[in-house]
DNA sequence: ACGTGTTTTAAACAACTGTTTAATATATGT
DNA sequence: ACATATATTAAACAGTTGTTTAAAACACGT
């Protein structure tokens, strides 16, 4: 009976790819010093020793995952400017893709900045995902632009910053603005989505104040 | 020898004094759940006893570190509120403090996130904040402002967003930021520096339309 | 049915956790 | 100087941590 069901749940998905998922979830709720090995095997349904006979330690598993999360985290941000729009086009689509995709995965900007911050062997899992970010060309074409004057002049950092700060935070400060404006989930959620285009609204007013409304 | 100097640190700083300072350090360094309180003790230089004579347990020595980090964190927004100002200059004063405030803690900001995210307990110690915001009427005196039609309309916890944004986020993601354009902490302290102004122009200027530049 | 290599488990390991206890040191009033 | 209250310490507590070990269950070609 129990061995049936336990069978089937193998056949859906192999116990590698089921450890790696519950290692995800409860790594992003708690962060990877605050999680023990033996709650991710309880997660993914199994004995503990499994997660170390598949990915040998709680840090090698650690490592893998952050790898993958920091793939998905920057991908949508390179595949935009990797395209040939216009430049306000470019932002437009960038700002809402992220909406989109911290809509589905809101804990994941935490998760990456404390691992930085806390986790010293989280950098190791960013530098691949950097050569991708910077075999973009994304900084180089924003100069370009800059240089024709067609943008506001003010260094990458800071554009980067104004645009991550107005799509991220909102999600990032979830917890803090629900209980100061005393909101539910779903309130908040249809503040996010009507935040959108406020973001996309201001930054673009900003980055390009000769534009007529 | 060793006893002389231990006496003198008692002199400069009660006991009680130094398990808050270490305690505050480390819990904001490390998160509650992420730090022991034998770490706490050794940063104050004591036995790990010590801790627990004082305050009796870890949880209640975490709970009162937490609400006074509550008071600072959301103190110079209620005073600025409070004040006579013109809207405008209290935005801009409030940008401006923030970020002098965030200078000298940047950490804070995460910490409260995710304590409030990770550490149910952790509510408790905001209501008394929470309070002093409400009783400042921070809130009804920009509902009043949009009636004049002299702000733009939208919600006041978007507001509170569009500014906290611009604010915390550049303090928060400074580990990441730094990684992704391999810049120093010196360097990225700079663009925090010209940042504030970039702030202050962009949420004035897109919440208040019809200003002229 | 047997043998072999792979998966999975229960049990154990030493190290570390928050907390308590009992003993020692220090301060203070007399 | 002595007694008493406070402050501080080392040691121990039971429970949890990451990791390892040895045994069991399983798959599968023969």
């Amino acid at each position: 009976m129990f061995n049936f069901a336990s069978r089937n749940a193998k056949m859906n998905q192999s116990t590698e790819e089921k450890i790696k998922q519950a290692a995800l979830s409860v790594f992003i709720q708690k962060g990877s010093a605050n999680c023990t090995s033996r709650e991710i095997a309880r997660e993914a349904g199994m004995n503990v020793a499994l997660v170390n006979y598949y990915f040998r330690s709680k840090s090698k598993l650690f490592a893998l995952i952050f790898e993958s999360v920091m793939q998905d985290f920057l991908k949508s941000m390179v595949q935009v400017f990797s395209s040939e729009l216009p430049i306000r086009e470019k932002i437009k689509i960038l700002i809402e893709r992220e909406f989109e995709f911290l809509g589905k995965h809101p804990d994941i900007p935490n998760f990456v900045i404390n691992e930085l911050a806390r986790n010293p062997e989280a950098i190791h899992g960013i530098i691949p995902v950097l050569q991708m970010v910077n075999e973009s060309g994304v900084f180089d074409e924003a100069r370009k632009l800059q240089e024709q004057g067609d943008m506001r002049q003010m260094d990458i950092v800071q554009i980067t910053l104004l645009i991550m700060s107005n799509c991220q935070y909102p999600f990032m400060a979830q917890p803090l603005m629900k209980v100061i404006h005393g909101v539910s989930n779903e309130t908040y959620k249809e503040h996010l989505i009507s935040h959108k285009d406020h973001a996309v609204a201001m930054v673009l007013g900003y980055l390009f104040p000769n534009d007529q409304l």
